[in-house]
Order: C-alpha cells, then sequence, then structure tokens
DNA sequence: TCAATAAGTGTATATCGTACATTAACATTC
DNA sequence: GAATGTTAATGTACGATATACACTTATTGA
C-alpha cells in the first residue's frame, strides 16, 4: 500500500484509514469527432451488458496501474480505430461520487478529431459495436455520457474557432466549400461565401493545389491544403487564428 | 472490492488482477491568484516535511472516498482561506504514472480567483505555511507543480481576455486604471489608456458610481462596479466578451 | 496662483467586416 | 454547338471598428 502523500492536512492527522483513499478506479474516455462532408459524427459503442444495457457510450477504458492516461486513451483510440497519431485534447475530469454505479471510478474525458476516411474498424473485442453517429440523432447514453458529449462539443466549437483544428476532419486535400460547410454545421450558422474565402486565404494557411474536383457538373473548385508548418511559422510572430 | 465497470473491453477478458485497478489516489490542487493592485499573484504552501522540503508547492488535497472533487476543492480553499464562493474552475489532470513518489496519485487541477483583500489565513494545518508569491518570482516547485502552474497562468491569460473574470481579482468598486493595469499585468502588454477605456465602456457591463478616489494628488478617478446581471443577459442576446 | 500629475474626452485615419453584385468554368440538355 | 443550370471565384461600396495621438479637466502641494 502506497504511503500517504504528505503535503496535504490529511498526514498531518495521521489518518488511520489511508488505504481507503488509495481505492479509486481512473478510467478514460474519448469523444471521437468526424466529418463525412455532410454531418458532423460521433463514434459510439452500443453496449451489450447492463447496466445501460443497449445504450450508447463513448469508447473508454480503466486506465492501467503503470500506464499515464494519455497513453491509456491513444491505446484505445488505436485498438477501437485502427489509428495511431491523431488529433487527441484533454477535455475534462468528470468525478462525482456517483457518477458510475459499480464503484469510484473518475474519468479523464478526451476529445478527439480524426479523418472520417481514414477510420477502419479493426477486430477488437468492441470494435464491432461501435457506430458513427450524426451528432444531431444522440439519445440517450449511458452513465453521464451526455454530459461528456455536451461538454466535449461545446469545447470543440469554441477552440475550433481559435485555433485550425478544423482540418483534422477534414480529407488532406479540400475546396473550400468544404471547409466553410464544415464550420457551417459544426457553430450553426452560416457564413457569407465571398467573405468567408477572403477571411481564410487571407490567413496565409492554405496552400493552393493545381488541382480542382472532378466530373462536377458545374465550375468546378480549387483543391488546397492545410500548412501547418507555416501556422506554426505564424503563430510564432503573434499570428492568431480567428473565425 | 468494487465490481469492474463493464463498459470496457477488460471487463470483456475476465481480468483476475481487478483490484489493482482500483488502487489509484486523486487529489485535488488549486492554484490561487490573486492580484494587489502591482503584482499578480499566488498561494503558495512551503512544504515542511521530505519529499521536496523547502521547496513551495500549490494547496491541495487527498479526494476523499465519499467526496466529489469539485467539493474537494473548494474544501481545501476554505480551509486555506476563510472563504467560500470565490471563483473556481477545473483546469486539468495530471496522471502521469511517477508524478508523485510516494504513490499512484492523479491530481485534478483547479485554478481560483479572488479578491486578495478578502484572503485571511485560517488556523488550519497549513495556513500559517501559506504565502502569496509574485507569478514573476516563483523558483523551482514541487512534484509537477511548475508544469500546473505553467498551464494554470496559460489558461487565465487566455480565458480572462474571452470573459469578464478579471473582475473577480480587484475589489467590488475600482478604478478604470485599475483595471487597465490588471490587464497589463496579467498579460505583458500595454494599451492606450483612451481605447481602453472606450472599449470597456462600450460593453456597458460597469456600472459608474457617484464617488471617486480620494487623497490622491492628482485628479481623482471615478470608482466603478462590475455587472454580472446585465452580463448575464448580454450574453442571452449573443453578447461575447473580447479584450 | 502655478506646477505636477493622472483622469478623462475628441478626432482623424486606417483597417476590417458586411452585403451584395458580377464574372467564370464546368456538365447537361436541346 | 448554343443555351441553361449550377457553383466557383472576384470585385466593390459602405459602415463599423481599431488605432494613434492631441487636448482638456480636476485634484494636491508648493
Amino acid at each position: 500500500m502506497p504511503a500517504l502523500p504528505d503535503y496535504s492536512p490529511v498526514d498531518t492527522l495521521n489518518h488511520p484509514d489511508i488505504a481507503e483513499y488509495f481505492s479509486f478506479g481512473i478510467s478514460v474516455d474519448c469523444v471521437v469527432f468526424g466529418y463525412d462532408g455532410k454531418d458532423v459524427k460521433v463514434l459510439l459503442i452500443e453496449r451489450g451488458t447492463d447496466p445501460y444495457r443497449g445504450y450508447q457510450a463513448i469508447p473508454g477504458d480503466l486506465v492501467h496501474p503503470r500506464e499515464d492516461a494519455f497513453t491509456a486513451t491513444q491505446r484505445v483510440l488505436r485498438d477501437l480505430t485502427g489509428l495511431k497519431d491523431v488529433y487527441l485534447e484533454q477535455l475534462q475530469t468528470f468525478a462525482s461520487v456517483n457518477r458510475h454505479p459499480l464503484g469510484r471510478v473518475a474519468t479523464i474525458a478526451y476529445y478527439s478529431l480524426l479523418k472520417i476516411g481514414d477510420y477502419n474498424p479493426r477486430p477488437s473485442s468492441w470494435a464491432t459495436a461501435a457506430q458513427w453517429t450524426p451528432i444531431q440523432d444522440l439519445g440517450d447514453m449511458a452513465f453521464d455520457h451526455k454530459e461528456i458529449f455536451n461538454a466535449a462539443l461545446e469545447r470543440l466549437q469554441t477552440k475550433v474557432r481559435q485555433k485550425p483544428i478544423g482540418f483534422e476532419l477534414l480529407p488532406e486535400e479540400f475546396t473550400l466549400a468544404d471547409l466553410q460547410h464544415l464550420y457551417e454545421t459544426l457553430l450553426n450558422t452560416e457564413f457569407d461565401k465571398a467573405n468567408f474565402r477572403k477571411k481564410i486565404l487571407a490567413m496565409d494557411l492554405l496552400i493552393a493545389l493545381d488541382k480542382t474536383q472532378k466530373a462536377v457538373r458545374h465550375r468546378p473548385a480549387r483543391l488546397y491544403r492545410f500548412d501547418p508548418a507555416r501556422y506554426e511559422a505564424l503563430s510564432k510572430r503573434g499570428f492568431h487564428f480567428e473565425l
């Protein structure tokens, strides 16, 4: 049994029930966002057992005793999607006493953005139950997962306006209309096409490719690619992404 | 021993060492910010015992088995400062395997803003070791607390430009120069006085009082008060604080 | 009464956001 | 192959906002 950390009032009390303080389980849960060109979607698990049998749940797992939380989340993501190196950021920790009916489990919530085309279900123990759900079609969810999802969506909505992370949801090559539509569905707003395009291009973050759309029955749009190195360079000079 | 949550791959493996998953300690640590009219300061504890004896540490404590994390943080804050109802927000959770030498402890970090004049050291077990330190004078800190502090300061710097939380650090009644100086020290910038004042007043968030400074040997400044209700009302109509 | 000091106001210019009109390039249809 | 439908892409005028900076006002203390 580990000793009590001694920087707290507790240690000065010579507390006799120290073991009780080391009885927590810690899990990670990861809200995985994707975009198929039309809807913003979340990757959810359908539960096969009680409690909350049949409910949708955010994928997650208990953190192993010798495992970092971030590492645990990457493990979950790889088991689930086959992907590593996807955008991953800690969201918030949910630690209410009664949030989990089977024990005291605090969960560190993360959210992840990935290119939905890269996703391939894996033959892991749960991948068969994984499904993409449009975020406007969500019903009840297991545990406090609806609350976690809401926090994740809110965070995404503010972050996507301040950092160029929207590109994580798009294919490598995209049109400005693709980008605009992503932002519009994500933020529930509409942008003026001309102004949106001017604003984005003025940031100088996109590389214009010598390619256009094919087989569309209207003027084909030019394809662009996001330039992360350029963003890094500009950031150091005080540039601030904003939409 | 609690049962294993059954929404993870682990349960399907019928893992024999379930108890090992429920061996975590969870602590809360709270970065407390204050402002004395000149410097932005943090309330720190000087450690009296090993490890890290003599180092500065962020106040915190282990979460009790039947206690919410947020509640635990409020308890710590009250023991430390005598205050309740101060601004308190979850920052981020730090859960590296080796962050604590005496056991596996994940810490949920919070940060808090309070009016430094309201603070009164408490006869609790640690209040005697508490001291306000200007944030530019910080030396080494115990554990990973420097990393936690840096994350808290960064968060504060971005948040203070997007939400009207700076007022939490000022006395109830303040001058526009006070407000400007707070923002300037917090963000390491300078604002044009006339423009700063125009921008703030245009937001219509301040109540101009019929009071002025006393005993200054120049033209006395008018005192203002922040109006939270007004902010709420404007927010609902789409108003967005920005500095 | 004057000097020093910081509060508080006014204004001209540049920059940016917004609305909306116009032209361009492709596929399909007649 | 000309006309039509559709979306891409550009241009412009106007209003709002940001910025820089000069000016006036109110107090204390000499």
